[in-house]
RNA sequence: UGGCCCGUCGUCUAAUGGCAGGACACCGGUCUUUGGAACCGGCGGUGGUGGUUCGAAUCCACCCGGGCCAACCA
């Protein structure tokens, strides 16, 4: 198992190292007012996992609970169920934030206290007008500013149930004008006179998932504490609340791209309208992405596992393939499912030659071993199918005007009945122009199918004995929706466009009249089949009786052949799925900006700026000779203006390009290492960029070395000269001391070399690598260059 | 439109200034008593334009594209 390294992992790795924790803890906090999805057990497995990954480290189950409305204790134990299923075990780690209610109500009270809490009594509407928008500011309620006695007592007076819902809120006091909507007074507790499922009518003020959530996390000690992207915005009122109460922990929140999936839709809102509106048969239904949904379909938790771990976590937004999530089942269950034989849509066949009992009259009956696995599965286990004159094959193995490539049966042609015999087509037996039945016969030398006499039979189909089989029903299910983003469909269809209006109408269908082989009858549910040539199934949990669910079809090249020669479906189960058709709904497709890549580059065109930057950058171009863009990005901040003249009165030497030298510096080296502190927070002043400048042009130190030299001052301060010393950075421009080392580079890849030599020009960057390597950074990069084009060159 | 975030094969994801790699999908082939599996091979990518650097997917600037935020939801 290759380790994951995923940013977060990274993050949780340098915080360990640095000594910032002992151990890490993380959570999975879902609200019990729905069922888990697929989006959430990507959650879960990146939590869960993380903590399986480090000693001492945990994950907590924790219910958010802050909003008795929408809350119902089913969830809590359909939540539990699911998280269980999926294989992770919080252990003594099950937490509810209700639980820290009067905890939560202390915080208020402090911030109360501290004058950064009010109570506020206008309206909703009045509150929501004056947040102002994202390009105004919002306008202080006239309640900003009542007295930390006042607020105490309505907050306590809320508390005690003195008011009817909506008549005061709590909020921090921070800055209506922020960039940020959220920072802009945020809600803290609303009244609600609503019983909760735990807390009965002890509370009547709730708290907000913002107050609520980062407390919950400081409470418990959580130190990663990962959420999805949509709540980026958040996490500077979960900043500004852990550091403003008073808690012994500093948990920080890390975003990583919600899961989206081709053809569903991951809300929890959306599929609880689904269920509502009848369009599903429930939570569970095998169509739904959510857990219960997958697990009733038949999905593995393994598989589960595994595709989650195989899409990763990252930020940039995504959707993912429905075939990936198809290949972790099917390569899970290839491995452990046994095979079986199933007659879909059946079709007569009669051996006409197939042996009757002399004694009692009767035809034959063969029981033939059959194995459950094939050879390369390699698991053992057998059945026995019984074999007769009287069989049902599936229609769609039949063909009396065969397609090209058709490898099946057809009139006057052979085919091997899966571990059965070699029958050949002699008759076609028609009513109303519709095939009924096949009248074969048999060949008795190619029992279990072999053939003895070495003559190649190209098709293998599988069947059942009429007279043996079970009637069975089987559910063919396929994708929920018809278009790959229903939420992008229904917004581009416009206002009164819905998800539901692009329901696949076909992601269900019930075949009542299927065969199978009687070796199923005695298995258990939880069973797990390959229908041969047809895909998984198992027994559907929620039936009584042989009820079968298809997990996932067969990979079926067949179907992809017949999809391009005849335009339409093959494929044994006569359901495809495979039509990726855009239908009409999404003609405004939203993925893969076109235009950008379609639109030949024209030059970027600057901005127009301000008087004052503009006057700024003149005078820049005019003391220093700085080209008009550089000068422009420096003049932006008068400070950074005052830092430039500064540092080029510094320098220390009279080179001439020293003033464009500085420029370059500041504009393209500083920002990454400054960080968000401003520049006079900064450890070390224009006079050591000057100098650290200067050693980069004087040749003492390589650019390289100059951006590790500015590296540590800024996080340490010093001087150049001292850090080049300590950390013995000088730039080795000795072509005697780099010689070796080129030739030692050279010799240790000759592979490298001849496809160097051979045109790969690319592995130059790869050759510099091992000089920069060799020489701790040192070398002087062009001399470097210039003795590893001599060694590669000639030999 | 203000702020924040994000753009790497068709899709998902690595590369943390030094060989653009993996997975799924797709296309070929080998093998096959599953048109399955396995194995081998192939296709295919850094949104654009400038700049910094010996060297840029990575750093800087601008442009383009996408996402999130104006619930007393989470």
């Amino acid at each position: 198992m290759d380790q994951k390294n995923d940013f977060i992992r990274q993050i949780i790795a340098r915080d360990l190292e640095a000594g910032r924790h002992d151990t890490v803890v993380t959570r999975f906090p879902p609200e019990p007012n729905g069922f888990l999805h697929i989006g959430h057990a990507k959650s879960i497995v990146l939590n869960f996992g993380i903590a399986g990954e480090h000693d001492g480290a945990r994950c907590h189950l924790r219910f958010d609970d802050t909003n008795p409305s929408t809350e119902d204790p089913r969830y809590v134990e359909a939540i539990q169920d699911d998280v269980r299923w999926l294989g992770y075990d919080w252990g003594e780690h099950l937490y509810f934030a209700s639980d820290y209610f009067e905890r939560l109500y202390g915080f208020a009270e402090e911030l109360i206290r501290k004058g950064l809490a009010y109570v506020d009594s206008q309206s909703e509407e009045a509150i929501r007008e004056g947040r102002g928008t994202v390009t105004k500011p919002g306008t202080p309620s006239p309640c900003r500013d009542r007295s930390v006695e006042e607020n105490l007592d309505l907050f306590r007076r809320m508390r005690a149930g003195e008011f009817e819902d909506g008549a005061h809120v709590l909020r921090a006091r921070i800055d209506m004008a922020a960039h940020n909507m959220i920072m802009r007074d945020p809600l803290l507790y609303r009244i609600r006179h609503v019983e909760h499922y735990r807390t009965g009518d002890e509370w009547c003020i709730y708290p907000l998932y913002d107050f609520a959530h980062c407390l919950e996390d400081a409470i418990e000690g959580i130190t990663h504490s990962l959420c999805t992207l949509e709540f980026e915005n958040n996490r500077e009122i979960y900043d500004w609340l852990v550091e403003n109460v008073t808690i012994d922990a500093r948990p920080r929140q890390y975003e990583f791209a919600r899961l989206n999936l081709d053809y569903t839709v991951m809300s929890k809102r959306k599929l609880l309208r689904l269920v509502k509106e009848g369009r599903v048969d429930g939570w569970d239904d095998p169509r739904m992405p959510t857990i219960a949904g997958l697990r009733r379909r038949g999905f593995t938790p393994a598989s589960i596992r595994n595709f989650c771990e195989m899409i990763g976590v990252a930020k940039a937004d995504s959707r993912v393939d429905m075939g990936k999530l198809e290949y972790a089942i099917r390569d899970d269950l290839n491995r452990k499912a046994p095979r079986v034989l199933c007659v879909l849509r059946p079709l007569r066949v009669t051996l006409t030659n197939w042996p009757v009992d002399a004694e009692t009259g009767e035809p034959e009956v063969d029981w033939i071993d059959a194995p459950h696995f094939p050879r390369d599965v390699g698991l053992e286990g057998a059945r026995r199918v019984p074999f007769s004159g009287e069989l049902l094959i599936d229609e769609a193995d039949f063909a009396e005007d065969p397609p090209k490539g058709f490898r099946r049966l057809v009139p006057g042609e052979e085919v091997r009945l899966r571990y059965g015999y070699v029958i050949r087509c002699d008759e076609v037996v028609k009513e109303d122009g519709r095939v009924v039945e096949l009248r074969c016969s048999y060949d008795p030398e190619t029992r279990g199918g072999d053939t003895p006499d070495g003559r190649k039979v190209k098709g293998t189909i599988h069947w059942v004995s009429a007279p043996h089989a079970e009637r069975c029903t089987v559910r063919l299910y396929d994708r929920l929706f018809s278009v790959p983003d229903p939420d992008a469909a229904a917004a581009a269809r416009g206002e009164d466009a819905d998800i539901s209006d692009f329901l696949n109408p076909e992601s269900l269908e019930v075949i009542e009249g299927a065969y199978i082989e009687p070796s199923v009858r005695d298995d258990g549910f939880e069973t797990r089949y390959q229908f041969e040539r047809v895909g998984y199934f198992w027994r559907d949990p929620g039936s009584d009786g042989l009820v079968f669910n298809r997990i996932v079809t067969l990979r079926d090249s067949w179907a992809k052949v017949g999809t391009k020669l005849t335009g339409l479906g093959g494929g044994t189960s006569g359901d495809d799925g495979a039509d990726g058709a855009e239908r009409p709904g999404d003609s405004a497709e939203s993925r893969s900006g076109g235009s950008g890549a379609a639109i030949p580059g024209k030059p970027g065109e600057r901005p127009p700026v301000s008087p004052e930057v503009q006057a700024r950058a003149d005078a820049l171009v005019e003391a220093f000779g700085l080209d008009a863009v550089d000068a422009e990005i420096l003049a932006r901040d008068p400070a950074v203006v005052d830092f430039y003249r500064a540092a080029v009165q510094a320098w220390p030497g009279e080179d001439s390009d020293a003033a464009t030298s500085l420029a370059n510096w500041i504009i393209n080296a500083l920002p990454p290492v400054q960080g968000s502190r401003s520049l006079d927070q900064l450890p070390f002043g224009p006079a050591e960029l000057a100098e650290l400048v200067a050693l980069v042009e004087e040749g003492t130190l390589s650019s390289r070395g100059g951006s590790e030299v500015l590296e540590v001052l800024a996080r340490d301060g010093g001087t150049p000269a001292d850090i080049v010393e300590k950390l013995d950075l000088a730039q080795v421009s000795d072509e005697d001391a780099l010689r070796p080392v080129v030739q030692r580079v050279v010799a240790a890849h000759p592979d490298k070399v001849e496809a160097f030599r051979g045109g790969k020009t690319g592995l130059m960057g790869f050759f510099m690598g091992q000089v920069m390597r060799e020489t701790g950074g040192k070398a002087d990069p062009e001399l470097a260059q210039g003795l590893l084009r001599e060694a590669l060159d000639g030999p």
